[in-house]
DNA sequence: TCCGGCTGTGAGACCGTTCCCACATGAGAC
DNA sequence: GTCTCATGTGGGAACGGTCTCACAGCCGGA
């Protein structure tokens, strides 16, 4: 039942296990009778190398953590953070990474300590982490790069999407489109990418001459669905009396909030009222009507981070900072 | 910029490393003076202990691993499976186990081998699982649970929902709200619950003398939002025709793409036609009408595998064969 | 003939822990 | 005064690999 051990082959074989490992791991020489004889072993008893036994000469665990603040629930499951998790999971397979993934609360030190004890390689930070939990890793000294981080921080690589300019693709997106009336759903401005695509935005308008008007903007304590629909709710007296005609939400879930209150009050979407959103999470395209939004690459974000991340593990000499990726204007049924 | 060592520690404190051991574990002598030095000491170089080096001696790693089988590409990210993932990673880090989540693709061996050279203390298998994979597996020695699988396996703890059960739930409100007329989109019958879902709905529809006939049920191939959407589509002349009055889809994703589908038509859900789905996602609540549907508790299930898996790494005793998930229904917009 | 280099092998240190065992000290029982 | 027993400590094997080193043959060239 046992895992078989490099001294079991060996013992088998009648060779020694600097034999053995030599033959394994191909460094070294090795007679081609030794060589038929150890293979078939491995073969036979389903010998797996011990990674452990490994990590421990090598000083390489081949384990990366990733690690998510949670503060409202989804985690794994968020609609946008899933798919960075997603991407990842798959580039580190082929880059032989195993991934821990770990979900951080109460913005304690609990699971960034746990994955050093574990002694990973690397870590990737997603979302909001809080500077100290932050400053408290840097400590360790491991490589680690942040992804859709809520603050930038100097000198650590960071994967982003140009936020500012996919604000501005919206403003561009609605004034192009005829609409002067527009109501700002704007998410947690202590977060990095709802400040930048609220910021992008609002200079593009005041660029084309369009005001928005302090009343016109609402913030979002949190950048959940229930938060689209309840603002929305309490800015149904404005919209009823068609103060205006288009929102912009600063993510998704607020749009679809948003958007799922008015169609209870039968408003036409897009014909009385068109909403925009950010991110492209997949239920945008599902939604009824379909979402227009600024499409995020959360795929290329987590191919990025693990990447960059490999690159740092390796000392490889000079790692370029990513640029900043491209978001991109999908229109949909929700705009017209 | 290295981890310090036990050695280390040792050194510094004028004490062996064996004192050291025996003051962080916590059993055996040791007297307060070395106590207090040694635990300033650990305060002072943040010291971690190595976990590597642990589960090398105590051939345990804390580790557990997470396999998801992925044919359509939404794995962490999936609604329904990344809610189950969830609720692993949070009840394994209060037992202190780490996780490590791997997607397995074209039934490979791949992860599941990996997962075994890291030596994982255990393994929860999720969705559709081959059953050569699983025979593979099986093999290791590893205990592993299996939770919502494509097939039951003798004596393997299989965590599910009481899935005809559900479908009888759902036979059972619409027959009660009048339906007589219904048109079934049935998921992939290879997979256990698609397939006991739809059993269950139309064992009860016999019961209650309310026929089914062949026409109205279409099977799909996949299980998402695409396919009830295709499906729909093509079955869009009877209902337009008014020879249905209400749908049943076998989970959410193909209700949602079949109402999607409605709406575009400008069809009045649920004035004109009711749906119903299967899992309750999150964004059936959010869905424009809302969807009723029947609620398979993922959070349970996600922390009754890693309670089960616990158990059995630990080898208690007598452990008990979970009894299957009471599924609710839950009524909401979409049906009258 | 001797020497150097290539091929093939095994012994043993090491990675950072845990844990078993030996041993030393002091107090209390007889 | 010896014999326990509780308390406190350190040495060293073990976990399963990797890697350095020493060494033994053999061949070819000087």
């Amino acid at each position: 039942m046992d895992n078989p051990t490099i001294k079991e082959i060996a013992l088998r074989a009648g060779v020694s296990k600097s034999t053995v490992s030599r033959i394994i791991s191909g460094k070294g020489y090795s007679s081609p009778e030794a060589r038929d004889k150890v293979l078939a072993l491995i073969e036979e008893l389903q010998y797996k190398p011990n990674a452990v036994a490994r990590a421990m000469v090598s000083q390489r665990t081949h384990n990366i953590g990733v690690l998510l603040y949670r503060r409202d629930h989804p985690i794994a499951s968020h609609p946008f953070y899933g798919k960075i998790v997603d991407a990842i999971l798959l580039a580190a397979a082929s880059l032989n990474y195993s991934v821990f993934v770990t979900t951080d609360h109460d913005m304690s030190y609990r699971s960034a300590d746990f994955m050093m004890e574990k002694r990973v390689d690397g870590l990737i930070l997603i979302s909001r982490l809080q500077q100290n939990v932050i400053d408290h890793i840097t400590k360790f000294g491991v490589p680690y790069v942040m992804v859709n981080g809520s603050t930038d921080v100097d000198g650590v690589i960071h994967i982003v999407n140009q936020d500012e300019e996919g604000g501005r693709l919206v403003a561009e997106h609605l004034t192009r489109t005829g609409h002067d009336r527009i109501f700002v759903i704007a998410g947690p401005q202590t977060h990095r990418s709802h400040h930048l695509r609220f910021k992008g935005f609002m200079t593009c308008m005041a660029l084309s001459g369009i005001e928005v008007p302090e009343a016109a903007v609402r913030y979002a304590e949190t950048s959940t669905f229930a938060e689209g629909y309840d603002i929305m709710s309490r800015q149904w007296g404005p919209f009823r009396a068609g103060r205006y005609s288009a929102i912009f939400a600063t993510n998704d879930m607020l749009a679809l909030g948003a958007m799922k209150f008015l169609l209870e009050q039968s408003v036409r979407i897009p014909e009385q009222i068109s909403v925009v959103g950010f991110d492209d999470i997949d239920f945008a395209a599902m939604f009824a009507p379909s979402l227009t939004t600024v499409k995020v690459d959360a795929g290329e974000m987590g191919r990025q981070s693990i990447k960059l991340l490999d690159q740092l593990i390796r000392q490889e000499p000079n790692v370029a900072h990513p640029s900043q990726l491209q978001p991109k204007l999908i229109v949909r049924q929700s705009t017209k």
